[in-house]
DNA sequence: TTGAAAGCGCTACCAA
DNA sequence: TTGGTAGCGCTTTCAA
């Protein structure tokens, strides 16, 4: 028996391939592969024996091999969000997980951290591990440098945002109706004085949502006042202490409307300890809303299904759906609390 | 010029290889490789050809042919945790993503949730695609079928809870102490009947911090009563539920300690509008923990810190360090925020 | 500074 | 029911 015969040595630190398998298990490769895959035309035994030798092995089939054969269609997907760790991106990330599971795809993350070159590297590192698909949460203002990938055969969806300099599926919430609800809301319950405050200006939701919140007093014949807005908060404390200005203004707002939960935070902050209260709908829902008081009425939406139908879209150009560019919207709801419908002081 | 010379016809659905980008730039396949690679050697004029060239074929580098070569590291790891969408875990893949970024090392996620069988079935197929390590927040009850892969060089951490039938790196937050914390904050405040809500008994987490509970109150020296521990609630309803039976209680206590933050939501849901309501320190931070009223006192930890002390581990591993496996403990914080630092009512 | 050729571990195709 | 062989796209020698 040659020296290169595997021994009762210390295990060698290499990871034992398909040939070990076959050479040990005196069959040759082919069959080995078969028996890796499930493949018919295999005899019982033959296939116990190999079975037997990979358990003493602990071989396992490396993917890379096989995908380089490309039979086997993608096995992930990529996902480029700006935080991980943000509940709203997590949700997303839950919502890929979950439609891709049947599929059998992985999916890779990566935060931006609102940075346009992060995002654009981790894009372009996903594209050369061969990803599937790519769903992105954008961050930059150009995605042209995507053209080729999607060329190529890569499918891209955008989530939340669309993309700049390039077409392709995009899912979004329903900004514009959610903020209007919100404002109408507010409006019906006898308000004149809505104030609305927000993130940055520059940011495609946050001009939505503003736009939703004109037309909303434009259809309740209110008169605009521009001192009522304020956008440019994109933390919790420029968020209170805009709140704490427009409540210092001579002829006060009776209600507000605030932009996203970072936003709705800072206001409750700005908000505690002062009576009368104005009324509160914020757009985006959180954990405790209904328990710190008075309970805040919300803008809701599925946020994992944000991810499920971005990745939805994704799967079926996997299916070889052709065509332009799609784009969902997902509707949101209108959650009442209590914060939301108190009368203004007369 | 043979018929397969690429013409101005469609683009074909093929990527180009570095041999397709060798043939239009007139040079040979090393030299592409080389300039994709930046190695020395190319002189500058070639290298711009063939740049162009890359530019022009939207060219990317399949990293499924480099890794086969295993010359370049690992460059993905992979996380299972319960569930991505919890701020928990989602702040753990943060923590990795965090640790092992200027290492462009990309990281694979998928959810157990809470099933054996599904944690095991994405860490095998983990395996398979050749991940440089592998990251667990543990739910299964045996970790055995990872010990062939702890041999063949794949590094393995375990978070938040340590392995079954394994041994491997792990950290862990210190349960004990933070419990311990929590009780002694009570009882130094004059509570002598302090009751715990916990989660499910069988669990690492909670069997831990029981036993800081048990622990504070020996050395404050006060009598054992069982019925004022209450484990066994999963979720916030099942929390609710069990504080306000211990709120019913002939001889109720004055003060609570809530296991984790699903079961101080519980608490704080079954104790609004309750008087007077019984002093709390919740295991867990969150969020809005200062927004509710009165401000939750909690104790705290960085959970973020969690995974990049995991991730630091591993790429420890993978930088060669051996030895037996490490455990680390990440410390935790008493928050006092209002609601634990209530006397009982004399 | 450049190129030819071998091979990483696997699957596809064809033969026995 | 089995086995041989040709690559997938790249990196790595070694040679020019």
């Amino acid at each position: 028996m040659p020296f290169t015969e595997l021994g009762p040595g210390p295990k060698p630190l290499v990871r034992p391939t398909m040939a070990d398998v076959a050479r040990l298990a005196g069959v040759s490769l082919k069959t080995v592969s078969r028996v890796v895959n499930g493949e018919d035309n295999v005899s019982q035994s033959t296939a116990r024996t190999v079975q037997g030798v990979i358990q003493e092995l602990g071989y396992r089939r490396n993917d890379h091999a096989r995908a380089l054969r490309q039979e086997t269609g993608p096995r992930m997907l990529g996902l480029v969000t700006k935080d991980v760790s943000n509940p709203f991106y997590s949700a997303i990330t839950r919502g890929v997980e979950e439609e891709v599971r049947e599929r059998s795809l992985l999916v890779v993350t990566g935060s931006s951290d609102e940075d346009a070159a992060r995002e654009r590297e981790l894009l372009e590192v996903l594209c050369e591990r061969r990803v599937g698909g790519l769903l992105v949460v954008p961050t930059g203002s150009d995605h042209s440098f995507l053209a080729s990938e999607l060329a190529l055969g890569t499918p891209v969806a955008f989530i939340d945002r669309p993309p700049c300099n390039l077409s392709a599926d995009t899912i979004l919430i329903d900004n514009v109706g959610g903020a209007q609800a919100a404002v109408a809301h507010l409006v019906a319950h006898g308000h004149r004085r809505v104030a609305m405050v927000g993130d940055l200006p520059e940011l495609f939701t946050t001009s939505e949502r503003v736009r939703g919140y004109h037309m909303a007093l434009r259809e309740g014949g209110i008169a605009h006042d521009e001192s009522l807005v304020r956008v440019g908060c994109h933390d919790i404390a420029e968020a209170e202490a805009a709140t704490r200005q427009l409540l210092a203004l001579p002829h006060p707002p009776t209600a507000l409307f605030t932009g996203n939960n970072r936003i709705t935070y800072g206001a409750l902050r700005a908000l505690s300890g002062v009576s009368p209260r104005p009324a509160l709908v914020g757009f985006d829902d959180f954990e405790l809303a209904s328990l710190v008081s008075p309970p805040v009425s919300v803008i809701s939406y599925d946020s994992v299904e944000l991810g499920r139908q971005a990745a939805r879209l994704i799967c079926e150009r996997l299916d070889g759906v052709t065509g332009p560019p799609r784009q969902i919207v997902v509707s949101t709801e209108l959650v009442p609390r209590g914060s939301g419908e108190v009368p203004p002081p007369y």
